[in-house]
DNA sequence: TCGACACCCCGTCAAACGAA
DNA sequence: TTCGTTTGACGGGGTGTCGA
């Protein structure tokens, strides 16, 4: 990783994070992230399954009981917490998409990639810092030492723009993963959208038709 | 079983845009 | 003006389905 990245990587072996596919909350590899006490998910790690589960059961519960603040999206807020945000909530930052304000991290990886930052992908003014947690195989440039005094030569200039390209095409890399998790999940907030406003006009027709035939009964 | 097709995900490039 | 970020477009690879 160059010196001057904001971003903070955490290297595991692409194995287990490929076993694993979890979000860990570990003070130690993050760096200055929260305890899991502020987080609205009581566990330690967030794993694939669970936040499909929980996606799941809350889109559905969302949509049979009408309940448009209910939602199955995960944010990280300024403060770092993890919590999952009401779909109405997320629905709001959706309309300024792609430039919320709320952080927000790819939960579905596979290739044991997560990414966790802000939506600029940067290091906010408040000292919010990016944070990476990718594998081995994503590849980080090193840093040279330059400190010799003397004029790089042609190699060494080589290498370092073959080293700039390497970590434009990674950063690029991540910045498309991100773009279509948040296009997927924009898409499937507004269809869950659809579902609501559907069952809402629906009701509502219902019970236009029924306040129509109370008033004819008594009309006649 | 095999080829055609559809679908999904990925990496890369290029253009647009905003910040410094 | 430069640099970094975001996102549409494109092409490639993997996988599932279906009919011959």
């Amino acid at each position: 990783m160059d010196a001057g990245d904001s971003s903070q990587t955490i290297t595991q072996s692409a194995e287990d994070a490929q076993a694993s596919s979890v979000i860990c909350k570990d003070k130690n590899a993050r760096g200055d992230l929260p305890d899991s006490s502020t987080s609205t998910h009581p566990g330690d790690c967030l794993k694939d399954e669970d936040v499909e589960k929980k996606f799941d059961a809350e889109a559905s519960s969302s949509i049979l009981n009408n309940n448009t603040n209910a939602g199955p999206f995960i944010s990280v807020n300024q403060s770092g917490s993890v919590q999952f945000l009401p779909c109405q909530q997320r629905y709001e930052t959706f309309t300024s998409w792609p430039r919320s304000p709320i952080m927000q991290f790819a939960v579905h990886s596979r290739n044991g990639t997560y990414i966790v930052s802000d939506n600029m992908g940067q290091a906010t003014p408040g000292g919010m810092t990016a944070y990476q947690i990718s594998s081995p195989a994503s590849g980080h440039s090193q840093v040279n030492d330059s400190s010799s005094g003397s004029l790089p030569s042609p190699q060494q200039l080589d290498d370092d723009a073959s080293r700039k390209r390497e970590h434009r095409l990674m950063k690029n890399r991540e910045a498309a993963r991100e773009c279509r998790r948040k296009k997927k999940e924009y898409v499937k907030c507004l269809e869950n959208r659809v579902a609501v406003l559907e069952k809402q006009n629906k009701m509502l027709i219902e019970e236009l038709k029924a306040l129509k035939d109370l008033y004819c009964h008594k009309t006649e």
